[in-house]
DNA sequence: TGTACATCAGTGAACGCGCGTTCACTGATGTAC
DNA sequence: TGTACATCAGTGAACGCGCGTTCACTGATGTAC
């Protein structure tokens, strides 16, 4: 942070660790993230790391914190404050191509079997999915936030990962977005019949 | 297959790898599959497998096939040939559930950035997405199979990453299946509405 | 029915690797007087 | 302003580990005659 040009003393290894992390996710997103190579990266020796974090571990859900954080910048750069259909779509186009921008970082954030104890990560989760639920009530005033934001998150989620496993088209960003926009209107459709029939039985327990 | 209890010829090493693969993940779903813990667990030296996988991405990928096909047994079991939307809800109900009762399986099917060449995994998630799409036609016979059976998955999917990775209440059985059942609701009433709107323009590009 | 031999499916030693983590250390920094 | 010293943030050697993969091998099996 401030003179940061001494060879010894690093001036902010904890954000050049998260940092040159980022890189290697970017560069090789196949590879397991290691401290080793993360501090190599750093330019700093293998155990450097320890004095700014407990272990690999740590580093790691530092790293998905930091992913988070973009992605819901990134989402608030999509529209600032999505008010109709047409802009929670966009919202979620993003969030779809912030997934395949950055497979690697995704993955971590995700798809690892981390531990969910760290404060960090459960904070920054919690975060996304209150912005998700303050976005549907504003544009679903009627429905019940709770379930609707569940499931629009899910949708989303959901192609965003299927995309990134190569399960869908993703020949060109105009053909993702436009199946992104295409399935988060089947859902805007049905926002209102939902709220109703919410209001009426919790649901569809009837057949079984 | 057939005598097997010869101490020296295996009898079936090939299936028993992917048998032994599916106990390790069953045991610690966090730590990697390794080739060495699969033929250890089989019972046999650590380049035994060799005769029977190239190497150790094709042993991922013939454990990845085989859950494929274990994920199409659960969901027809489920029901056999879903007609109603709740009966379809059913369906998703199992896909939720196949996820939260192997989660590492799961992930190994569907996070890991693994090649996605194999023969066996290509044919296998094509049966499972045709699959769908055939659900999808029967349930909606008016709408646009194609879009709203990839909307129902990426639905689906996401419910079960986020119930995977914690980020929704997983606390019983019931509380999940009521949450992707009520999910899925929200679809099927969207369902006509959208079929009409599809007929009428490709989709939502009027506002942007 | 018996023998010779090819083939198949294992073994086990060895390779080089990168990893996470520990430890005692040392150079740089900043503060008290 | 200058010195003594505590603290902070690095180093580098070392540990033990499990991994994927190779190689030359050997025991078991099955087939031809």
């Amino acid at each position: 942070m401030s003179q940061a040009s001494s060879s010894y003393h690093h001036g902010d290894l904890r954000a050049a660790c998260v940092r040159a992390a980022r890189e290697l996710l970017e560069e090789d997103g196949s590879a397991a993230l290691s401290l080793r190579a993360v501090a190599r990266r750093a330019g700093v020796s293998p155990t450097a790391p320890y004095r700014h974090y407990a272990d690999r571990d740590a580093l790691v859900s530092a790293v998905a914190a930091q992913g988070y954080r973009e992605l819901a910048e990134h989402l608030a750069a999509a529209h600032p404050s999505p008010a109709t259909p047409d802009e929670l779509a966009a919202v979620a186009v993003a969030y779809v191509r912030f997934a395949l921008d950055h497979p690697a970082l995704f993955r971590v954030m995700f798809a690892e079997p981390c531990d969910p104890t760290s404060e960090e990560r459960v904070s920054a989760t919690a975060a996304i999915s209150e912005y998700v639920r303050g976005i549907v009530r504003t544009v679903f005033p009627g429905a019940d936030a709770e379930a609707l934001s569940t499931t629009v998150w899910a949708l989303v989620h959901g192609l965003a990962f299927l995309h990134l496993d190569g399960k869908l088209d993703t020949s060109t960003p105009e053909v993702v977005a436009e199946q992104v926009r295409s399935a988060v209107q089947a859902l805007f459709t049905a926002a209102p019949a939902m709220s109703q029939s919410a209001a009426a039985a919790p649901s569809g327990r009837a057949t079984a």
